[in-house]
DNA sequence: GCTCATAACGGTACTACGTACCATTATGGT
DNA sequence: ACCATAATGGTACGTAGTACCGTTATGAGC
């Protein structure tokens, strides 16, 4: 009779509990004697009563901060979609107990801020990827004026990019869709498109943007042929 | 001698020590002490030891909740400029107090975190009213479908504009801007533009928003020559 | 099997936020 | 002066989270 991990008794004891009485009904007492467990140990594991409920928030964010930094900043707004879709796998691979942290982020408010606050920290990290991208790649200088338009830019892209993971995901929490992937590409890939990611087509102020760049390619997997992609993209490149 | 009001003398005391010994080292008696009013009376007036340093928080959500709801549909996202001017002229408004919160806000987590949770129910707001402006104005039926890419766009637009905001409101908090309301608006109308807010007129390559195809390409202007480009298309797509 | 270092766990005491409830003191109108 | 009502104060309590130390398991080496 080898006992589960301490760890994992509480989680379980816990989300349990949360669902039988409610989450402001439950006390750190309560999960940890059900789970046979010392009230120590429960902030030993978990640094707040919250935190049973996002364990491995900050792994996912720390991998994703390192996943980041390691590429090669070319790669822009494909590491962006890439690093998100990260996030949505990994909340794929948790499936049930997403979905049920999901019906307790619903109900809970103060769950829901916490979560919140996470989304902000990926967020966050999206946006300074972003500006350090486009201060290499978009051919912005190093003034300061230079320097807010990108950080702006940047905020807001990583802003709706967050958005539109974040509308998708719910999607899937709730089983309106059952693969998000797709749906996920087509909303990262609509807003990439939309802010026409570096084209950023001579603006009326005259920086022109992206001349001395090099190559810069971004696909989605799509059901379209090939032939029909291949004939948009000489359309576009080739004006 | 007629002294202060008791919420006034009891935020002045607040602020006052958050200064001296920072935020956490001091205590709800701490303030009440110096304030020469009984704890009691301090939640009476602030929900919270947080809610001191966000007092009119509430009020100014509810009153753009009105001014929205009140606004006539086809006023459209001028209404939602509008509503975003009207929080930045109150942090205008507020003066001197706005930057000392914000020097709070930054070194001290917990209320970085209860700010970013007040942005958010802005966001909202804002993501809810442009969900119907475009369910009315921008041509969509009511399918399932057609209502999901309502929402996606709805929030991704309110993000991009709240982060917009975010953006300009803090470069005035930190001194970068004296007079940020001009500096708002063209942050906003960029945002506005990007969308093609309204009209959501198709791209040049005929992929319109409300099509049911999940084709994405995004190509970036190069030098590159093109079979190196399609030979890079390939292999991403033909995997 | 024994020893011992180390990791895991438990217990107690403490601080401080936030709530509930009741007592007390202004305040202003008649 | 009286009284209704609002504002304030006091006390007690529950609970999250921290600090600290004591106790028990665990496992490597002999």
């Amino acid at each position: 009779m080898s006992k589960k991990p301490a760890r994992d008794r509480l989680a379980e004891a816990a989300f349990d509990l949360f669902d039988e009485r409610g989450y402001e009904q439950t006390t750190v007492d309560d999960i940890t004697e059900r789970a046979g467990l010392g009230r120590t140990t429960f902030f030993r594991y978990y640094r707040s009563k919250e935190d049973v409920i996002f364990p491995d928030h900050d792994r996912l964010l720390e991998q994703m901060a390192e996943r980041l930094s390691a590429t090669s900043s070319e790669a822009g707004m494909l590491a962006v979609s890439d690093a998100v879709r990260v996030v949505m796998v990994h909340y794929l691979q948790e499936g049930k107990v997403a979905r049920r942290r999901y019906a307790l982020t619903s109900r809970v408010p103060a769950l829901r801020d916490r979560e919140i606050v996470s989304t902000a920290r990926y967020q966050r990290l999206f946006s300074e990827f972003i500006a350090a991208w486009l201060t290499d790649n978009a051919g912005y200088g190093r003034s300061d004026s230079d320097r807010d338009q990108v950080a702006l830019q940047a905020e807001v892209i990583a802003a709706a990019m967050v958005a539109a993971h974040n509308h998708v995901l719910r999607r899937w929490l709730r089983g309106q869709v059952q693969d998000p992937l797709p749906e996920l590409d087509k909303a990262l890939g609509r807003v990439i498109k939309v802010f026409a990611i570096p084209g950023l087509t001579p603006a009326g102020d005259g920086s022109s943007v992206g001349a001395t760049d090099d190559t810069a390619v971004i696909a989605f997997r799509t059901s379209t042929d090939l032939d029909t992609l291949i004939s948009s993209l000489k359309r576009i490149v080739g004006s």
